[in-house]
DNA sequence: ACATATTTTTAGATTTGTCTAAATTTTATG
DNA sequence: CATAAAATTTAGACAAATCTAAAAATATGT
């Protein structure tokens, strides 16, 4: 558990960094590079530099010139509190709001910034304490924590291998919009009946239904592992 | 009714300028002064004129050089919606959030720049479309019109008038926490039985309670205007 | 009315977060 | 291993929003 020392508040942009070197850790763990973070960021190496800098004085970050950025335990700690209020505010938005799964992104982005630790819990409270947000992402515990799950990609299942559908890796609008409107939603069952060496699509069996995903579908969508 | 242009999104600091100047003109109607909005703002008279001169280019104030600002009707509007959205903000972290009248400003100061329009139209639908927020204030509907009520400050009723308390002019949470101290609260029928010439205070009676309030305090209590 | 006080504006500096362009360090290649 | 390529950092500039100090305009008092 990380105990918080009484600290000046994170400005936006400070806050944005330390989500998006979160994010690149989890996909490519260890050292950060600075060209990464700054096309995560969609900026320029430069600037990327400049706020490195200011976020290793902090302690949020470990960073040794030219080698690239590591999240301390405090960084750690604090990515993980800006995604829980970024998770919360998206399933309070679907839940409460009669937002859908494709249009609550970028109002998250906003919300995720507002300076409220009570506020964070009462929603929590209020939406009955969520394990995963509208997307099937993880949604941390107050401490930080986060329940880990046995998952794959459905692009990684072998055939007669079935999985259900618990969350996405892309969540734009335009993926979630395909998936609605090829009625594949999180909790459906998806059965890969066929692969095809060629260009990697699968053909599998949703409900009645068969589909052929291309690999781009195939590879965005997030399966429990099941055992056979 | 005000037709919006599509216009850029405004900054943080250029809403609560708007927001201020509004509140200033309903206090105190006719021209604003820079060192009223300096004061109200709590910044230096120099960074108000080169913010007034930025609002007043993009439309949203009237301002002559020497002379004071005036909001345009496009930044009437504008302050009626920042409003609406604190106000329904409010709303919600009290009903629905377990906040107290007096633990809310500060949050719904940073959630009424939040940038969405749906958001906040939904937001009014989940709360029943309240006329008033916690603390008696109207809410402006989508169009930006308010309900207008006839009030009067307790102070200025007469001796065996009565009214319902309806609002408070002074939402600072220590006049709040002071109020439920004395278990006065919105809705309350307050009848003045004495008012004493030396301190203008005031005796009263609230269902079978006798109080004796300062000019302090019932200056900043809103009751009904009722005709006896 | 005229000198003085007050208010308001201008000019120049500061901070945050960004940029471009140039310099430096690391990595890759022949 | 030397040199080219790529990645990273530095230096200097800019816009937004602020400040201080000085200048300009307006208001006030006798």
């Amino acid at each position: 558990m990380y105990f918080c020392s009484i600290e000046k508040y994170m400005t936006q942009s400070e806050e944005n960094y330390l989500k998006a070197i979160y994010h690149l850790g989890r996909q490519n763990p260890g050292v950060i590079s600075t060209n990464a973070i700054a096309e995560e960021m969609q900026t320029k190496p430069s600037s990327v530099t400049d706020m490195v800098k200011r976020l290793a004085e902090k302690g949020y970050l470990n960073y040794r010139k030219y080698q690239g950025v590591n999240l301390s335990e405090k960084g750690r700690h604090k990515a993980l509190m800006i995604i829980r209020k970024h998770r919360l505010w998206e399933t309070f938005l679907v839940e409460k709001m009669n937002f859908t799964w494709d249009e609550v992104h970028e109002i998250a982005e906003q919300l995720e910034h507002i300076q409220s630790e009570k506020l964070i819990d009462e929603l929590d409270r209020f939406l009955s304490y969520p394990k995963v947000d509208p997307h099937g992402d993880p949604i941390p515990d107050r401490n930080g924590d986060v329940e880990s799950r046995n998952s794959k990609l459905l692009s990684n299942l072998d055939i007669n291998a079935s999985g259900i559908c618990i969350g996405v890796r892309d969540s734009s609008s335009s993926f979630l919009r395909y998936l609605d409107k090829n009625e594949i939603a999180l909790g459906d069952r998806i059965y890969v009946m066929e692969k095809e060496d060629f260009d990697d699509s699968i053909s599998v069996r949703i409900g009645n239904r068969n589909l052929q995903l291309s690999h781009a579908i195939a590879s965005n969508l997030i399966v429990t592992q099941e055992l056979e």
